[in-house]
DNA sequence: CTGAAAGCGCTTACAG
DNA sequence: CTGAAAGCGCTTACAG
C-alpha cells in the first residue's frame, strides 16, 4: 500500500522542475529540455515507476477518458456481454474506459445512473439496449456526446447503431429456400411480452422473410406466433409438424424456439435435418454450435454494436464528428438516425435438401 | 453541453464563500453556518442544479468511490453478468462504482489492466474467474485492499469467495436419492479442457456426489466424464443407456449435458422423468426452467460471490478489516483463505421415482 | 532553455 | 460564526 510516486518525488530526484517533468514524459521534451537532463528525467521516472495520476490528470484536462454506458438488463445476458466487449475493447485502444451501469429495466435507476455517470464527468455516454427497439432518449443525455446501442431514437437525434433485421430474416428464408425447401415455415416470437418492451425484430424478420419467398415466387403461410423459448417452439413445432401437409422446413425466433422444434421433431420420430430443416436466430454460443446437429442461424451482431457506437463517441470527442459517416448503411433525415449493421448467416448442419 | 455549475458558481448566488457552501452541503452546516445563509446555499444549489464534481472531489479526498474489477472472459458469459450484478449492486449501495476489464484470458492484458486500474486510483482491486479455480495474485493487486470471486489464491494472502461445490455435488446427488433411485451415475465435466485453467470444480462435486451414495449405503459407479456441453451429454447419455443394466437417474456436469442427455433418452424411447430422472448444474436461467421438462439443478451463487466479494472490500476500506468475519464458512489458516457460498438445488420436473 | 505561477474544483484546518 | 489560504497532482502559458 505503498505511496505512488508523483511528478515532484520524480523531479527532486531528476533535479528539475515539475514543469520539465512534465513536458518530457508527454513527448514535448526536444527543443524545450536538454538532453542530460531529459535523460535524467526518464531515468528517474523509470526508478520510481511514476505513472500519471489519472484523477488529476482528469481534473486538469477537464477529460476523464471515461465512456459511460447505462444498459437496461444488458450486463447480465451472454449477448450484453458481447456488445460490451465490443464496446470495452475499442473503447481501451483509444485509451479509454468504459463504466456500465445496469438499470435493470427500472425507470428510476436510469436517471440515476446518468447522474452518477455525469457527476464523474464521463467524456461521453451511450445507452444500449438488451433487445432491439425503440428509446427515447432524456434529456440529460445530450449534455455530452451520446450514441445509441441496439435501439433507436423516434425524434432521430441521436444516431443508433441497430441489427439489420429485415436482412437477417430474409437470410434465414434463404438459407432454406437455396437448399431447395418451398414449404417452409417461420415460427415468430410475439412482439410484445408482458413487463417488456415492444420489440423491433419480429416485425421486420417478417418482412424480410417474406421478401425472400416472394422473391422464390413461394406462397407465404401465415407465420406462427410462438415464443421466444424451448418450450414456446416445442408446442408450436408440435402442433404444426402433427398436421397436414407438414412443412420441410421452419424458421425460428430465435435458437430456443429452434431447439424446442428439435425436440419436438425427434418426438414425433422426425430426423432433423433430413426430415425437417431447422433455422435459428442469434447464434448463441452455448447452444448453436452444441445442438444435435449443429443449428444454422443468423448471427446478431452485437460485437459490432458495441464497437461502432464507441467509435462514432470517440470520433466525436476528438472533434471528428463532420465528415465521413460510419461504416454501414446510414440513414439520417428526418426519421430515426440508424446505422444498421449486417446479420450474416451461420451455415451449420441443421439445413439439408427436402427428403421429395 | 453546457458547463456544469460548480461550488463558486452556488457560493457567488448565495453571496456566501465556497468553504459555507462546502460545510452546509456536506450536512456541516448546523453551529457553524447561519441559518439563513443555509438556506440562501440550498436555494442557490438547487436552482443552479449543483452537484459537485466527482474528479475534483477524488483528487482532494484521495479517493475515488471506484473499484476497480479484471476478470477473465467473465463479463462476456450470463453467468459473468450474474456476479457483476451482485457486485454493481453492492458497490451503488454504497456509493461506489465499478470499473470492469476484461482480460480474455490474455495474461498480458491482465498486467494492462492492472496498471490501468491503479492509474486511475480505484479504491481497492478485485479479480473474478469464469470458473472456479486457482488464481496466482500478482503482486501489484496488494497495493490497495484485493479480493478474489469464484478463485482462491494457492498461497491464501487474498481472500476468495467461492461456491460450496462439494456440497453442490451432494445436493445434486441427494435430489434423486431423496426420490427412491439407488442407480445413479454421475456425468462429469473433464477437470482440465486444453487452453483453459485447471478447473477446481469437477473434483469437488465428485466428492459430495460420493459423499451423498455412500451415506446412503449405494455402491458408487464411476463416474462418466462427458464433458461440459451438450454434444458431450447427448454422446456419453447415449452410450449409457443403451447399455444394461440401465441407470434410472442421472447428475450431469452442467444444464447443456443434462440437455444432451434429455435429447439421447428421448432418441432411445425413454421419457424424463417416467424412466429417467435428470439433474444439471448451473441453473442457467434461458435453458433450465424451460427445457421440457423443466430442468432439476443446482444453482452457483454468482449474484452471492459478487455481493459478497465487493462488501468484503467495502468493510475493509471503512476501516471495519477487523471484527466480524463474512457470512458462510470461512476458513483461513495457512490453506487457501476462503469463504465458502452454498450451491441451492433448485427442484422441478425432471426428477421422479424411479419406475419400479 | 528553464523555473515559478496559476488554475482545474473541491475541502479542511486556521485565522479572525 | 465566517472567509482566506493551502493543497490534492497535474499542465500550460508566461516570465526570465
Amino acid at each position: 500500500m505503498a505511496r505512488r510516486a508523483t511528478s515532484r518525488d520524480v523531479a527532486e530526484r531528476a533535479g528539475v522542475s515539475r514543469s520539465a517533468v512534465s513536458m518530457v514524459l508527454n513527448g514535448r521534451g526536444d527543443g524545450n529540455i536538454a538532453v542530460e537532463k531529459q535523460a535524467a528525467i526518464l531515468a528517474a521516472a523509470a526508478e520510481l515507476d511514476y505513472t500519471p495520476n489519472s484523477v488529476a490528470l482528469s481534473l486538469r484536462n477537464q477529460r476523464t477518458h471515461t465512456l459511460g454506458v447505462v444498459t437496461d438488463a444488458i450486463a447480465t445476458t451472454a449477448f450484453g456481454g458481447r456488445l460490451l466487449e465490443g464496446a470495452a475493447r475499442a473503447a481501451e485502444q483509444a485509451g479509454f474506459v468504459l463504466v456500465v451501469m445496469d438499470t435493470h429495466r427500472d425507470a428510476a435507476r436510469e436517471g440515476q445512473a446518468y447522474r452518477t455517470l455525469l457527476d464523474r464527468r464521463v467524456d461521453a455516454l451511450a445507452f444500449a439496449a438488451m433487445t432491439f427497439r425503440e428509446y427515447e432518449v432524456p434529456a440529460v443525455m445530450s449534455s455530452v456526446p451520446a450514441v445509441l446501442a441496439d435501439c433507436v431514437d423516434p425524434d432521430g437525434q441521436v444516431l443508433g447503431f441497430v441489427p439489420d433485421e429485415v436482412d437477417g430474416g430474409y437470410q434465414a428464408a434463404r438459407a432454406v429456400l437455396d437448399a431447395g425447401h418451398r414449404d417452409v415455415v417461420l415460427l415468430a416470437g410475439q412482439a410484445d411480452v408482458p413487463g417488456e418492451q415492444h420489440k423491433l425484430a419480429p416485425g421486420q424478420r417478417e418482412l424480410g422473410f417474406r421478401r425472400a419467398l416472394q422473391e422464390a415466387g413461394l406462397p407465404v403461410h401465415e407465420p406462427i406466433v410462438a415464443g421466444w423459448d424451448i418450450t414456446s417452439g416445442y408446442r408450436a413445432a408440435s402442433a404444426l409438424l402433427a398436421g397436414t401437409p407438414r412443412p420441410t422446413a421452419v424458421v425460428c425466433a430465435n435458437d430456443r424456439v429452434a431447439l424446442g422444434a428439435v425436440l419436438a421433431a425427434g418426438a414425433l420420430g422426425l430426423r432433423v435435418p433430413a426430415d425437417l430443416s431447422v433455422v435459428g436466430y442469434d447464434d448463441d454460443e452455448n447452444l448453436a454450435p452444441f445442438m444435435v446437429p449443429p443449428l444454422t442461424t443468423v448471427r446478431l451482431p452485437f460485437k459490432e454494436m458495441g464497437e461502432q457506437a464507441v467509435r462514432h463517441l470517440l470520433d466525436q470527442l476528438t472533434g471528428r464528428t463532420t465528415g465521413q459517416a460510419p461504416a454501414g448503411s446510414t440513414c439520417t433525415g428526418h426519421a430515426p438516425a440508424r446505422v444498421l449493421l449486417p446479420c450474416p448467416l451461420i451455415a451449420r448442419g441443421s439445413v439439408a435438401p427436402p427428403a421429395r
